[in-house]
DNA sequence: CTTAATAAATGAATGGCATTCATTTAGTGG
DNA sequence: CCACTAAATGAATGCCATTCATTTATTAAG
């Protein structure tokens, strides 16, 4: 190693190479830790959320998401052990937009349908999270958990009987994710096309429906779902 | 090109270049088409299942599916458009699994019980197929089809107005969809581990059901919410 | 019967992807 | 003061789906 001393408070301010340029392209970052950090599991959440919502889910690559952020990919593994991880930070960003607050509030029926809609709602603009949620441990997402106590002790407070309460909350949430999906498919998914003729009863009713009403039948079908689901779990009740 | 005679026949049976090897590396196929076809979609599908059996989602590749034909990968795209399509077809071939024989012999209710359960078993050892078939075109999927007809027409029967057949239906196979992503859950999934101080009641709920019973939660949550469908759906017949 | 068009294969790219590793620099605890 | 750890860069790695030029065989047209 050259004698040459290492300097030990700041690097002289100005190099002979570049003068501060006005914001527009601020200046790369030399390799080396920086004076402070740039990135935090937050600033990686955030920045993941802005990125799905200008490019979906195609868009979101761990060098896209990099990228908006000025940092070189491997950066990003100092504060995430896999991309798997930062599906998992945003999903726990979006159940904490879960509406819970009618629970205690409302009769217990109300406060489902309220929970369930807003729950379907906040999904179904994300329903390449849905494989990943539906097997994660609660442990590794503390919003997540967080709803699933308001919602038990809504159905507590409401007479459910302890052993079924989470056996309710897990067939409402597989209705959920599963509706989730569909609010996603075109609006044509069920035109039979030419095999009409070998479906004659299908094609009945989708023509039915599709006469019928104006609203989405998306809307429709998990309102049906969702009214009769929870008749048939508050017959049980005690 | 030179005078040779091409053989309007068939071409000598032993080469000079190699004698017909023991079956071991039954001979490497040189380029060009070959004189008769190795590949159609039924192939593509029937490998692709025991691939799937073999080496789960994860080691369906088209480069693993093209190896297990002893075939190029680009082969393959000489009869699906892509790993989509393939995904699609795999599909088709599990919907026929689907068990639809209870409608038009059983009481409707216990036809869609069948019919539900099955399905469910079926697609929950497939279930990233589940994000494709939520938004695939029905005419795409001739199998899917035919057991929509079969339960369009056996809801019919039981006097479920036309135009709620479909919303039924989609009802339905969203739980049964959402219910398959469950059956492959961890089965500690809920253990709530160190936060369990601050979720008493789904502490305590998680410990009840833990308590309860010896049957497969997964199962457990699909019955009681099957169960509460069918009896809310009923309801709604005329 | 010849010939053009089409179908089905190979093999060599291409560009994108998540992830890893060596290296550099900065803060921190003993 | 010094070892250790944290947080960044940049260069690789290996895998992936897909495309393209090319070769060979079959089929349809004239």
């Amino acid at each position: 190693m050259p004698a040459a001393a290492r300097p030990n408070t700041k690097p002289p301010a100005v190099s002979h190479e570049a003068a501060p340029r006005a914001a527009a392209t601020p200046a790369k970052r030399r390799a080396g830790r920086p004076a402070t950090a740039v990135l935090d599991q937050a600033v990686i959440t955030s920045a993941a959320l802005r990125l799905i919502g200008k490019s979906g889910y195609d868009g979101l690559t761990m060098a896209a998401l990099a990228r908006s952020l000025d940092v070189a990919p491997s950066a990003l593994y100092n504060h995430v052990a896999s991309k798997r991880d930062v599906l998992v930070l945003v999903e726990d960003h979006l159940a904490a937009l879960v509406d819970v607050s009618a629970f205690g509030a409302e009769p217990w029926d109300e406060a489902v349908r309220r929970w369930a809609w807003s729950y379907r709602d906040v999904f179904s603009k994300h329903t390449p999270l849905i494989p990943v949620i539906a097997v994660l441990p609660v442990t590794d997402a503390p919003q997540t958990l967080a709803m699933y106590e308001a919602v038990s002790q809504g159905l507590r407070e409401a007479g459910f009987p302890e052993e079924r309460i989470i056996s309710s909350i897990v067939a409402l949430e597989s209705f959920i994710f599963g509706s989730a999906f569909d609010v996603t498919a075109p609006a044509d998914i069920f035109d039979p096309g030419s095999m009409a003729e070998s479906t004659p009863s299908f094609t009945a009713a989708v023509r039915s429906l599709a006469d019928q009403g104006h609203e989405k039948p998306a809307d429709v079908a998990f309102g049906l779902g969702l009214e009769a689901l929870i008749s048939g779990l508050g017959a049980l009740r005690r």
